[in-house]
DNA sequence: CTGAAAGCGCTTACAG
DNA sequence: CTGAAAGCGCTTACAG
């Protein structure tokens, strides 16, 4: 043969793929009664769907998202919309959604936000609307924003909502981690320990976490008895250097110093072992301390430190579950995950 | 009036989206004309153009990325996936991401995956085959794996690589973080401080990044006459856990510590601050320590960690760019971002 | 520089 | 239980 020329190949794309009218063809059906076998109608005798359906994983056939998302007017793009600074909880939370979007047609979007800038719900109504999504799912504190959720509401977006506590007045699904009681249980835990002079540092109070894990430990301490006075209640932003201010007006400002504090999340325990190491403070012999959220950060610490664990994962599972769920299968509305305490080295008997 | 029937509102779905016949009709051009504007194409008339794009505008026309992407037969997605355990460098990356694709057409869907478990590879090339996505963006270590890159190319997708070190043969785009000029900088560093006896924590062989600043580490030694014995140099996993361990032997198991410790990662970083906690080990008065990512972590430790600094969010916003910069302008296919040292009070001149 | 026709791969609405 | 026609909102390929 003259030459060297190879036959040529055809370039990169392989076999194009399978579409719905080679499904059809092939199985002797027509593409309507496909559709109806990937859409899972029970329109279809049992044969064929199982003749079909062999010949589709035969042939690895998957419809094009696209094409079914053009003609739904519905994207099988689910958003993930959030503002939370702690990026533990925000990796968890995707991982939790991925597991419960796995096996199905769904792909997970990100979305972050600041919703303390002016236009984000704008910014939120083009994302959904651009991208036709099928839903979202809203993480604290995008959740807990009303005007966000009447937003979505009006223009028909179907939402979880991933909250503290149940909220408001539509009937949205959601996601309920009951921060209240996660609080509470680091009251008790610490009562048992027999501490009598507690203080608490809050989150922001624009967080209705915030409001949730503080009357929770609160009013868990009233229970047995214990009223928290005023000053033993410090307000901070969840952030590390708002929990060192706090830490030095609750432990360097007055005479007498608490013998345990509780704070709303670990990145603020973070600051009162830092306040305490500084101040010489030993934790937990003179000083007892129990974070919220069983971050990676509570390990590392030194001594480790007890805190409240959230099963974030677990949530975001539930929350992304409850959002593919099909339409008429109402069965849920409202779920749950539960906090508990996770008791390491950060707390003991008071002194004295 | 009989009755008091309202008029029936149309439901939650207000006003339905304008079109690219909208458009078109509103303005008096064909379909084709407005789809030229869409997408930039010069052949269009300066004065049609302006008048189109204004009614663009204010009827708020966006067009239906599914619509264009079954034409197209590619979608407005962006891939990113990834198998790194840090939940900060995904966040951050995740963040510079977006930075690049807002204001575009397109959004992020993320995929994490276990780049050990055997059917990886094959998960990947679904995602990328069924969502027909525009390209992907791979980090560490995804982003190391030949067989990964290989079969991308097979199949036609373009992607992104960020990477320790200019990677492999082929022409793939690339973003470099040099993580041997950071490691050296940290050796540089603990010279300057006068350390002679300095021990080496890496990370597990597999990933790529350690290789990386073990040898930059040891060649900027070596440049300054200092040679590490094997028994100096320890390998770990990246994890805290792993850390321990390792700090374990290098501080508790010979009769001569060394002065400095310098670990691939800060998370290590914080296990050799527990060994050193638990043995009485005074840093940086007995120990010095730097780490790498200069993650959230460096500045929550006591004392506040050195740290070589990534600038993740830029790398993967650069990532992003490059990858949605249009076909032809093949001006950037290599870019760097560089790594740099933070100084904190986690070193001093050794004691004797 | 502009446009009419056909098509991307699905589903809806209607018939049977 | 099944199917033929029309359409979702864009782009490609071809003409002018």
């Amino acid at each position: 043969m003259p030459g060297r020329k190879k036959p040529t190949m055809p370039p990169a794309t392989p076999a194009k793929a399978a579409t719905i009218n080679d499904i059809a063809r092939l199985s002797g059906v027509s593409k309507k009664t496909v559709s109806r076998i990937i859409n899972q109608s029970p329109l279809v005798r049992k044969d064929t769907r199982e003749r079909v359906e062999a010949l589709m994983r035969e042939v690895g056939y998957a419809p094009d998202p696209m094409a079914r998302g053009l003609a739904f007017r519905k994207s099988f793009l689910i958003g993930m919309v959030y503002d939370n600074p702690t990026a533990q909880y925000i990796v968890d939370m995707q991982y939790g959604v991925l597991d419960a979007l796995r096996e199905s047609a769904f792909e997970l979007v990100v979305h972050p936000c600041d919703t303390r800038s002016p236009g984000y719900i704008d910014g939120v109504r083009r994302f959904v609307q651009q991208q036709k999504l099928h839903g979202v799912i809203l993480v604290p504190r995008a959740s807990e924003d009303q005007a966000l959720a009447d937003m979505l509401d009006e223009i028909g977006c179907r939402y979880t909502r991933v909250a503290s506590v149940a909220l408001g007045s539509n009937s949205s699904q959601q996601v309920i981690t009951h921060d209240r009681d996660g609080a509470a249980e680091a009251a008790d835990y610490l009562l048992s320990l027999g501490h009598r002079d507690i203080a608490l540092i809050t989150g922001p109070s624009a967080y209705r976490s915030t409001y949730e894990r503080t009357n929770g430990f609160v009013e868990a301490l009233r229970r047995r008895g214990l009223e928290l006075p005023p000053e033993r209640i410090c307000e901070a932003g969840y952030t590390f250097e708002s929990g060192v201010a706090a830490a030095e007006k609750l432990l360097l400002g007055s005479k007498q110093r608490p013998t345990a504090i509780f704070t709303g999340n670990d990145e603020m325990a973070a600051g009162v072992y830092r306040v305490s190491m500084r101040a010489g403070i030993q934790i937990p012999r003179e000083l007892s301390v129990v974070g919220y959220d069983d971050s990676p950060l509570a390990s590392r610490l030194w001594p480790p430190l007890t805190s409240v664990r959230r099963q974030t994962r677990d949530t975001g599972r539930t929350a992304a579950a409850m959002l593919i769920q099909p339409e008429d299968a109402k069965t849920l509305s409202v779920a749950s995950v539960r906090p508990h305490l996770i008791v390491r080295d950060s707390c003991q008997p008071p002194a004295n």
